[in-house]
DNA sequence: ACATAAATTTAGACTAGTCTAAAAATATAT
DNA sequence: ATATATTTTTAGACTAGTCTAAATTTATGT
């Protein structure tokens, strides 16, 4: 069993490298708002316990059994972002702090059976793709509304930054998972986009907005 | 905020004091699987934080905001078990360990969302009341069912002790919450019962199972 | 190539929680 | 009342995880 720390040491890993990318130390530490002397020595310990690959001054990546205890816990996490969205309706942007302890809860058989009453969701909330229960992944290659050419259509099917002001933010535009996209104009000046949403009112949006929200193209 | 520790040795207190009864360092440590010198060491900082009332060798009670702690806690580990029996199917024997984790998740809008989900719950799987948002708590005056007399009758409304053992003995003698039990007779050799489940088999039922369970009379 | 900067590791200290063994306080039994 | 047993506390050590400051390694610029 491993602890939360180690849990959440591996998480990050798998956000920042995937499933074999190194990552370097100050960016671990970074990631987990800690220092890299502690990243160091927690590297020590998943290394011995054989779920990374360490090399001194060399960067860090999961082995395949790091990989698959990362996978799991982000699986867990999804999944619960899903019952708090779905059963227990919260909003999207108020569950991934309630996310971050429950994806800790150690019980195989509590997950796959919230699996089954959520009735296996594919995505979370914030359109992020659930590891299946062997650890299979669906990645999504949908492009960023940034992406997108004028007159271009699209759906909205994820967001890449996950802060409780940019889904705000989102809300207040009426941009949500689902919603369709069109591309009116885009301002070369500053890269910001005047896009019409769902067929009716067109806004302005920042290229620090259009680069963080999914899209898939229509037509 | 507590320690996920402090809210342990809070809920041990609680089970074995009640509102405020003393409670002696070496029941805590039985209670709590520890020794009784990492007792003392928690209720030195429990006292600082006002959680408890403690004098040296003279034992140690809950304050009332101790007590508050303690009672959420409690609140929080029925409710769970609540969702895990009726939503997610497990059977009653299974769900303890995993309560004793989600128990500490922190975030009061999430329990009074599950509470509201699980359509305000008053007991829990084992019978157990479960306190209110307020943390008041009703006290059940049942009787057991080792003090029934021949001849009498009554429904199963809760178990006092909570191991899969007794659990899984019960299920097999098809008692349950709810059943119906009628006192044939009284062996005064062992003290041991032969009852009558829902009007149908007569079973022999020694002490220490009679002692455990929770009856309601009828007539 | 050499100096400087940046990244990383090491050394040593700290906290929370636990333990064992010894000391001290309290209870019990004759 | 005094010896003995029980209970509780203290003293000191240990682990997990973290930090700061110093040392070391690697990268970069001229
Ligand atoms: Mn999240
Ligand atoms: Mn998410
Ligand atoms: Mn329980
Ligand atoms: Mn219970």
């Amino acid at each position: 069993m491993n602890s939360l720390a180690e849990e959440n040491y591996l998480k990050a890993l798998y956000k920042l490298g995937g499933k074999s990318n190194e990552v370097q130390t100050n960016a671990l530490a970074d990631k987990l708002s800690t220092k890299a002397s502690s990243v160091t020595d927690m590297m020590k310990k998943l290394s011995d316990k054989k779920l990374v690959n360490y090399e001194p001054y060399k960067g860090v990546s999961l082995t395949k059994e790091g990989y698959a205890i990362a996978i799991g816990v982000v699986r867990k996490h999804r999944l619960w972002e899903v019952f708090l969205v779905d059963k227990l309706a919260f909003k999207w942007d108020e569950v991934h702090e309630i996310a971050e302890q429950l994806e800790h809860i150690q019980s195989a058989e509590l997950i796959e059976k919230l699996d089954e009453f959520l009735d296996y969701p594919k995505f979370d909330p914030h359109g992020d793709p659930i590891p299946d229960k062997n650890g299979k992944i669906y990645q999504h290659l949908e492009v960023t509304l940034s992406q997108l050419e004028k007159s271009e259509k699209g759906i909205v099917v994820g967001v890449k930054e996950h802060s409780k002001a940019y889904l705000n933010y989102l809300d207040n535009l009426n941009l949500m998972l689902g919603t369709e996209v069109f591309i009116e104009d885009k301002v070369e000046f500053d890269s910001s986009m005047k896009v019409k949403i769902n067929n009716a009112e067109v806004v302005t949006i920042s290229n620090q907005a259009t680069k963080n929200l999914y899209i898939k193209k229509l037509n």
